[in-house]
DNA sequence: TTGACTCAACATCCTTTGCTACAA
DNA sequence: TTGTAGGTTTCCATGTTGAGTCA
């Protein structure tokens, strides 16, 4: 007979199997504890008997389960439910949630949702108490009460992950594509339940850890892009992109400042082929003055083409166009947000907003008091942004992901809505490569 | 309870102009 | 000849958030 027991995230065995390796100290075999489901079928399989006292789960309470789902959630439900493990990849708006919320009226065993910010938190806490009729366990944010259903931002995860470790057989991660990275992994890797879901928009990590959810949480089951639902579920939309130029001085000081960045480049016979390069190179910066000269050359050039002026020129004429629609613009950075908010007299929205004027703003968009609000990049995650029917991108990182963030806030379905996502771009720039890197998310 | 603060963690960051060694 | 892989580490700056501390 097989034993088998749960110690501060690990996984703990008086009997080899495949991923265990031996530890002197522990004079057993030890794994991270989210090997446990593996192990266990290795034994079965093998008709070992084991005496298992991994799992010691908090008593799961009553629930209703009044959820009804849409078809797309439906097929979604399903394959989850056939292995128990996997991604779900569903666009912004398109009830991820939702799906969470079934998988534990379905299993009925003690969840841990771990999601990535207070506001998040509260959301779920809501949906909880809305569709399953219980009072959720909150650690985040001040609070620590831990109940059959619990949600937990990351970070408070990641510090209790050996004490809750094997108290929940389901764990369920929203916005799963932050698990991979190098601190939070451990929460995946150290928590026992074999039952795992993850839910993401977009699981693709510039870094390409998310390979890692494979192994942590298992494969992804469904995708569905924004177009695949418009029509029915989520608003028709249009994506236009307007190219504009850099103005003679601009482009002046933008050709010097990639000059330095470049003859830098070429003298010591950097090659840029890949994000891995341009890490290395950032790391150079550290030590090198002239490796840190080109690099803020860098910065400075795409800082330059991404706020250029004729973008300021051409929002105002679709500003004027588009005098009676709700609007956001988005920008990279937070200098830029303020530049609008001035010249423009509209509400901007940047992380040194306080959470107070935050909501205020908010709330005075939703009622339509404000017609136009700015936003840094504070919306793009677990934010609830009421809805608009145009956003207009002025400057943003390369990555789908945010773009896809951004798109996701102006697809609440509507009557006769078209939504128009509109992308201004510098021609012949480090910008245009952004917005092409981006641009995949809207397919 | 709140607000102001500090700290830590996470994310972004590339596409050119082609070095050398080795395998197919 | 052609194609492809090769090569660490501790981070230029800015943006964003959660947790913790203290008044």
């Amino acid at each position: 007979m097989v034993h088998l027991k749960y110690f501060r995230g690990l996984l703990i065995s008086d009997h080899y199997a495949p991923s265990l390796s031996w530890n002197e100290e522990f004079k057993a075999y030890i794994a991270p504890a989210y090997r446990y489901y593996q192990v266990l079928e290795y034994f079965r399989q093998g008709g070992i008997e084991v005496k298992d006292e991994v799992m010691d789960p908090i008593p799961f309470p009553l629930v209703k389960d009044s959820l009804k789902l849409r078809d797309y959630q439906e097929r979604a439900m399903k394959a989850w439910m056939a292995k128990k493990r996997g991604v779900l990849v569903l666009p912004t708006g398109a009830g991820k949630t939702a799906l969470g919320i079934k998988a534990i009226a379905n299993l009925r065993v003690a969840t841990l949702v771990v999601v990535p910010t207070i506001e998040l938190l509260h959301q779920w806490g809501d949906r909880i108490r809305e569709s399953l009729g219980v009072e959720p366990g909150i650690v985040g944010g001040g609070e620590e009460n831990i109940q059959g259903i619990t949600v937990i931002t990351y970070d408070s995860a990641y510090t209790k992950v050996e004490k809750l470790g094997n108290r929940f057989p389901l764990v369920i991660f929203d916005e799963v594509h932050h698990l991979p990275s190098t601190g939070y992994i451990n929460i995946g890797e150290l928590m026992a339940s074999p039952y795992r879901m993850g839910l993401t928009a977009t699981p693709e990590r510039e870094d390409g850890r998310h390979v890692l959810l494979r192994e942590v949480v298992g494969p992804i089951l469904i995708r569905l892009s924004p177009s695949q639902l418009a029509g029915k579920y989520l608003a028709e939309f249009k994506v236009e992109k307007i190219y504009v130029e850099l103005t003679p001085e601009e482009r002046e000081i933008y050709e010097k400042l990639r000059n330095r960045f470049t003859s830098f480049l070429r003298k010591r016979k950097i090659r840029m082929a890949g994000p891995r390069d341009f890490q290395r190179f950032i790391f150079m910066a550290g030590r090198d003055k002239e490796a840190r000269e080109a690099l803020l050359a860098w910065n400075e050039s795409l800082r330059l083409a991404v706020n250029s002026e004729s973008k300021l020129i051409k929002l105002r004429e679709i500003l004027k166009e588009r005098a009676n629609e709700k609007i956001i613009i988005f920008t990279r950075d937070v200098d830029m947000a303020y530049r609008v908010s001035r010249e423009f007299l509209v509400p901007a929205v940047t992380y040194l907003t306080s959470k107070d004027e935050r909501q205020d703003i908010l709330s005075k968009f939703k009622n339509g008091d404000y017609k136009v609000i700015v936003a840094s990049n504070v919306f793009d995650e677990g934010v609830d942004v009421p809805d608009a029917s145009v956003g207009i991108v002025l400057g943003g990182y390369g990555t789908s992901r945010q773009m896809m963030q951004r798109l996701g806030r102006i697809l609440r379905k509507k009557e006769g809505k078209v939504a128009t996502l509109i992308e201004i771009v510098t021609k012949g720039t480090t910008d245009h490569n952004l917005s092409r890197r981006r641009s995949s998310a809207t397919k």
